[in-house]
DNA sequence: CGGGGCGTTGACCTATGTCAAGACCTGTGG
DNA sequence: CCACAGGTCTTGACATAGGTCAACGCCCCG
């Protein structure tokens, strides 16, 4: 059962506006789970019995076609919910959860949903902004992938994931979490080959410094210029 | 103000679970409003002042790259809520909404969401699903842009059309509203030439059959199966 | 030390975008 | 009622981004 510093998830998004109290009730209720790298938190189409905060750590939401392809719909860092699908009405999850890297989750049951969101309307705000979010960037992304070149595509998920879990280094801005040319493809709807002709070339102009499962940009300005396909 | 028949909405999604009584409450709140054939419902970026319900009508939410690029989200028909961005925490509209023909819509006020979800909590969590319902979708769209050819897309973009808004005509489905190859190319992120070569082969095999702003599907369930990449 | 997963590169092919020209409607104004 | 203008659609010729196929090198782990 959880036990585990309150202050640790006060200031996530999630619970924005929360009194500390009203946090301490809502975390009474949730079981601590760890999520060893490459395991699910749950899986696409299966009854969706719980809801999540991702404490600590990196998801990959992934779906997957009948015929087996892939999409990596979004990566998704420590403050996040996860498998919200009851609070859009929906009673199976649309997509799995994969943990990116070893993962601490918060788990709630789905019964308890109404409850809570009748109780502290602050999370449930919350939680509907975090979708409404969710919206926007995937309505961004149908954009990008309708109108923008291959290269845009492939440069503007990297700047995604550098804002979103970047760590400054000596060398430049690193990807914190393991990530291959096949992922990356799989974010961008092109093909690992693409994804490793354009890392080849962006090291040869000293904008990334890549190697296995590792992406460092060394020039963020210049792949900004890169996704916008100014040059 | 509003003066019409209840009847007319108490079967809409947005108004399921709500007592006739309550309904008249929501209604009384609203404004009628007339939107003739390629105005504005509201447009991208204004400040969100009014979320809205179409009555009547077929509705395009398009969004515009700085660049002038656009892209046609989806049409939306009767029954349907639009501009709810208060809902999911925005405070202006990610995209614009046009008539594709005259309609009418409902119009309140952005200010009275949180006392009209608070006070129908359903009417809240129908609109809620709403939202949960175009994520899917969206992601959906995702999906196909990423993986499928362009002929599979524009297939599945018309089945679509013809299942939200097709009506049954002694020589197939027809939909209902005017729209341009343009207009299809703009779901599909492809090119209004790409999409006329396609209709005139469609066309060929006995599968559509279009003309000025019009499209008729004479046989769906081949354009299922092209829409599939099985044939 | 061997094997599997990841990455790199070259050669080639093709789906689809680009460019260009023209035909066809439809509604409008004279 | 006719003719014109502007929007829509069609089609051909051509160019190319990027996918496919294939082969190989490099790590890392067991």
């Amino acid at each position: 059962m959880a036990r585990f510093d309150r202050s640790i998830v006060a200031d996530m998004d999630a619970f924005a506006g929360l009194s500390s109290d009203d946090i301490d009730v809502v975390l009474a209720r949730a079981n601590s789970v760890r999520v060893a790298k490459d395991k699910a938190v749950f899986s696409q189409d299966e009854a969706a019995e719980r809801f999540f905060l991702l404490l600590d750590g990196v998801v990959r939401v992934v779906q997957t076609t009948r015929d087996g392809h892939q999409v990596i719909a979004r990566y998704l860092g420590a403050g996040s919910i996860i498998g919200i699908a009851p609070a859009i009405g929906r009673t199976t999850y649309p997509a799995s959860a994969e943990a990116a890297v070893d993962c601490v989750v918060l788990a709630w049951p789905m019964s308890i949903w109404p409850e809570l969101s009748d109780r502290f309307p602050q999370l449930a705000a919350n939680t509907y902004k975090a979708v409404g979010m969710r919206l926007a960037e995937t309505q961004e992304r149908v954009i990008e992938l309708s109108i923008a070149q291959v290269e845009q595509r492939v440069a503007n998920a990297v700047l995604r994931l550098i804002r979103q879990t970047g760590k400054k280094t000596e060398e430049g801005i690193i990807i914190e979490f393991p990530i291959s040319r096949q992922d990356i493809a799989e974010m961008t709807g092109t093909t690992l080959h693409t994804v490793s002709r354009l890392l080849s070339a962006w090291e040869s102009d000293g904008v990334v410094s890549s190697g296995r499962q590792k992406i460092t940009v060394t020039d963020p300005h210049k792949l900004m210029l890169i996704g916008q396909g100014k040059p």
